[in-house]
DNA sequence: CGCCAAATTCCGTGTCACGGAACGAACTTT
DNA sequence: AAAGTTCGTTCCGTGACACGGAATTTGGCG
C-alpha cells in the first residue's frame, strides 16, 4: 500500500507535470479505484495538489525535500562559494553529489541570459556526461569507476564519450589536474569544467561552470572554479562532529 | 496506513533532523513494532534514509520536492533577479510565497558572511512577523487581512506586532508604498525590507532582504528591492497559459 | 437523445497492517 | 557476576480495511 502510493509519486518522476487520474492510474500500473482512494489520501496528506481533475504534487512534498539533512547542509555551506563563482564567471553554475551512477544536483544559479540545460535541482544526469560527475567519478575509488567504465556508457549527444578507454584517460587526467572538462557531451552547444569538493580524503561533492560552447575558455575559468572548490573544501573540513 | 507513515514524516518538521526507532514511535505516536515495519518500508522506497540505527530524511523526497511545479517554476523565474538583488546589496535575499497564513520561503540566497537567520527554505514563518509575509499579506485582498487581524498575532521576538490596530495601520501604508518593513520581528538584530510581486492583479509572491540592524538603511535599499520585483512582476505577466 | 470517456460510489472478499508479547544484544548499575 | 535497562527485532492471531470488479453518475460532443 505505501508501495502504491509510491508508485503514484513515481510518476512525476523525472518531469513533475500534472496528470489526470486514468493517466496516473495506468502509468502507475493500478486500477482506478484504487488510484482514487489512494490520491484522495495524499492530496488530504498534502503530498499532491488538486486543481480540477488535474494532480500535481504538492507543497508538503516541497517542505520535507527541503529538510533532507546532508542536502540541504552541504547547500548552505557551498552557497556562497557558488556565489562567488558566479560573480566571477557570470555563467551557470551548478552544485552536485553523487548518487549510485548519476550526478544529482543540489543547487543551480544563473542570470538573466542563461544556457538552456538539461539539469535542474533535485534532477539526475549519467555520472559520465557531465563536468561534475566526471570529476566525483575521479575521485570516488577505483571500484566505482571499473563498475561504471564495464557496462555500456550512457549517450546524451553525439559528443558523449562512449569509448571507455577514452574515458578512463580523461578520469586520469583529472586525477592529475584536479579539473574535469565536458564539451557538449550533456547538452549540444554547452561546455563545463568542474572541481571536486573534499571533506577529508573523499570527494563529497563538486561545482561546475556551464558555457555556450563558443564562449568556452577554460584557461580562464579555471582559476575561479578551483578557488570556490578549494574554499568550500577548507569550510568542510572537520566532517561533522555531531549527530 | 497512509497516515502512519505521514505521521513518521511529520516528525521532521520542522527541523529535519536524526532520530533513533523509539524516539520515532513516540513521536509518531505509534506502536514500535509499526514503527518499525513502516520505516523499513520508507527507507525501502528511499523516503527515509538510514544510517545505523538513526534515521533521517531521504534523497527521494529532495528529488521530489524540486519537482513540485509551482514552486519549482516561480523559484526559476526568480532567481535572475534575486541575484541582481544581492549583488546591488551583498545582504541576505528571500523569496516567499503564501500558504495558509505564514510565508513559505523558496529561495534564500546569501554570502560569507550572513547574519543568522529563523527562515529556510522550504520554512514556515508567520505572515504577521516578516517583511514578505506582510507585503503578501498587504496585496492579498481584505478578508485574509480581516481574518488574521482577528485573532491573537503570532509573536516571534519582544518587537512582533501583536497589536492588530498596529497592524493594520501598517498594511496600509504597504498597500500605498508597496514596500513592507520589518524591524526585528522575527530575529532579534535583524530588519527587512520586502516588496511584493505581482502576476496580473494578485500578488503571488514577495522577496526582500534582510540586513543587520545597525546597518538598516532602508532609503539605500528601497531602489533595489522594488527594481527586482518590478522586474519579476513583468516577467510573470503572462499567467501561465498552458497546463 | 445517445454515445463515450471520465470520475465516483458500492460492495464482498481476502489480505496484510496492527500491536501485544517475547526474544536477543549491548550497556549500566549494584 | 547477576540483575536491571533500553534498545532493535521477530513472531503471531485477529480484525480492519485495502483491493478491484461492477455499477452509477457526470460531463462533453455530435
Amino acid at each position: 500500500m505505501l508501495d502504491k502510493a509510491a508508485a503514484i509519486l513515481d510518476v512525476y518522476r523525472p518531469d513533475g507535470g500534472s496528470f489526470r487520474l486514468t493517466e496516473l492510474s495506468s502509468r502507475a500500473g493500478l486500477s482506478k479505484t484504487t488510484t482514487f482512494r489512494l490520491v484522495g489520501e495524499l492530496v488530504r496528506l498534502g503530498l499532491l495538489d488538486r486543481e480540477g481533475e488535474w494532480y500535481r504534487l504538492g507543497g508538503a512534498l516541497f517542505e520535507l525535500g527541503s529538510l533532507v539533512p546532508r542536502r540541504h547542509d552541504l547547500r548552505e555551506t557551498a552557497l556562497p562559494f557558488l556565489q562567488d563563482l558566479f560573480e566571477s564567471t557570470r555563467q551557470t553554475v551548478h552544485f552536485g553529489i553523487r548518487d549510485d551512477r548519476d550526478v544529482v544536483y543540489l543547487e543551480r544559479i544563473h542570470g538573466h541570459d542563461a544556457v538552456p540545460l538539461p539539469s535542474r535541482i533535485g534532477g539526475r544526469l549519467p555520472l559520465t556526461c557531465t563536468a561534475i560527475g566526471k570529476a566525483l567519478l575521479a575521485f570516488s575509488g577505483p571500484e566505482l569507476a571499473d563498475a561504471v567504465l564495464a557496462d555500456p556508457l550512457p549517450q546524451l549527444t553525439s559528443y558523449s564519450i562512449t569509448d571507455p578507454v577514452r574515458l578512463r584517460t580523461a578520469l586520469e587526467q583529472i586525477q592529475v589536474s584536479g579539473l574535469a572538462y565536458e564539451e557538449q557531451e550533456a547538452a549540444l552547444g554547452v561546455s563545463c569544467i568542474a572541481a571536486p569538493v573534499f571533506s577529508g580524503a573523499v570527494a563529497v561533492a563538486a561545482l561546475s561552470v556551464a558555457v555556450p560552447r563558443e564562449q568556452f575558455r577554460p584557461a580562464h575559468l579555471a582559476p575561479a572554479v578551483r578557488t570556490a572548490a578549494l574554499g568550500l573544501s577548507r569550510t568542510l573540513r572537520p566532517p561533522a562532529a555531531k549527530g
